[in-house]
RNA sequence: GGGGAGAUACUCAAGCGGCCAACGAGGGCAGACUGUAAAUCUGCUGACUACGUCUUCGCAGGUUCGAAUCCUGCUCUCCCCA
């Protein structure tokens, strides 16, 4: 993999480069449309790639493990065949299951012990093997397998899980060194800051991790509840710490307001569930605010879903249609709003980055943070 | 013509003397959702001059301290037989 730092905003700390991997280039920033189950939920191979356009989706191990298992992905030749997608992949190291899934599941320093979700057989993860997992997997980009801490969470209980989280990191690049590529072409490791939201065990974990001397490094266990001012507090010690001429991945944010407050803090790559869980219950974001679209304020609304239309659906159905669709439950409407939320997400990102090359990149910001701050 | 069953809020449907403004489901109206156990979850859904009051259970009477629930008559619907 390799990073080029194209330019720094003077104005603040935005950022704006490419990465290179065996499946192309990435324009960073960027947004990463998630595909957990090798699925961007709802979304067409040919819409994903040809109107929303990402460089890299997500997969995650956690569940790709359970479902199709590793042998199935195996035998395809990896997930990028597996589901026809021959860009980026990154798979998240089923750290994030830890925390969303805590109730059915055990840590201890070996790994964690999660019990099924769907048949309720005992499945350990540990750094080693969820190394062995993600090269079976395949993605071009693997992350080291954490903790993510939830929020509010004990200082004390923080920092120990920091502390584990730190080794398991020592863990997973020991183990991935003995475990090689499967296939035929590079897979990069992406360490993970957590420390809560503790400022100073953040700035400890970020030199840590930053020690590692991976080629792009993460910042977990943020956008788990917390009020946005500390997640950007956060973000803000880490950034500092993490070299400049690595990739910067904030995992799990956001709304598109944390998008653009975090690229401003010297943030480069960005996944939410967002775009399409929301869009699936109704919520479509634009350059303008949200809109619950379910609403019966739509009713007789013809216009399109965003005014500046980023996306092709906004030029084909209106919000008056697509409310329609919600209200009759078809899945055409879910559809759409996720393809719309999407491609507005890829579009947002895009215009930051033509923002930071042009150099006016915070006035773009702060206007675009005060027209989307609304519920229409 | 004869026999039987039934009419409950927007719909379906419980309730069969006081705990009923009335179970439940659907529908409707809102809200939530941040490295996806989520096409999911939560709240409200008779009217108001609303921590209280008022009018509802086909219609009209009656019994009772008290009725959606019991009695009488009427209206309508459905089923079976001719």
């Amino acid at each position: 993999m390799d990073f080029e730092l194209l330019t720094t905003d003077p104005g603040s700390r935005a950022r704006a480069g490419k990465i290179t991997t065996d499946h192309g280039v990435i324009e960073t920033p960027i947004f990463m449309p998630v595909g957990t189950v090798a699925s961007v939920k709802g979304v067409h191979q040919s819409e994903l790639k040809e109107d929303i356009n990402p460089d890299i989706i997500l997969g995650n191990t956690y569940h790709l493990y359970l479902r199709p298992q590793t042998n199935i992905l195996k035998k395809a030749g990896g997930l990028h065949k597996f589901m026809n997608w021959d860009r980026n992949i990154l798979t998240d190291s089923g750290g994030y299951q830890v925390y969303s899934l805590s109730a059915r599941r055990k840590i201890k320093e070996e790994g964690v012990k999660f019990k099924s979700h769907i048949d309720g057989s005992y499945h350990t993860f540990t750094p080693e093997n969820v190394m062995e997992i993600q090269r079976a997997i395949g993605a071009d980009i693997i992350m080291a397998f954490d903790e993510c801490t939830p929020y509010p969470c004990d200082y004390n209980y923080a920092k120990r899980s920091m502390h584990m989280t730190h080794r398991w990191l020592d863990r997973c690049i020991k183990h991935l060194e003995k475990t090689p590529a499967i296939y035929d072409y590079q897979q990069t490791l992406f360490p993970i800051v957590q420390g809560s939201t503790y400022k100073d065990l953040r700035k400890q974990s970020a030199e840590y991790i930053a020690n590692a001397g991976a080629e792009g490094n993460a910042i977990g266990g943020l956008s788990v509840g917390e009020p946005a001012e500390e997640m950007y507090a956060m973000t803000d010690v880490v950034t500092e710490i993490l070299p400049e001429d690595k990739p910067r991945y904030l995992m799990g944010v956001g709304t598109p307001i944390n998008i653009l407050e975090n690229i401003s803090l010297g943030i480069d790559m960005f996944d939410c569930v967002m775009p399409t869980r929301n869009g699936r219950n109704g919520m479509l974001f634009t350059s303008h605010g949200t809109i619950n679209i379910k609403n019966k304020k739509w009713e007789d609304d013809f216009s399109p879903i965003d005014p500046e239309g980023v996306s092709f659906v906004d030029s084909q159905y209106s919000k008056a249609y697509v409310r329609h669709l919600f209200s009759v439950n078809e899945m055409l409407g879910r559809q759409i709003a996720s393809i719309h939320n999407l491609s507005f997400y890829l579009w947002l990102v895009r215009e930051a980055r033509k923002h930071i090359l042009a150099g006016d990149f915070p006035a773009w910001k702060d206007k675009m943070v005060r027209q989307m701050d609304k519920r229409l």
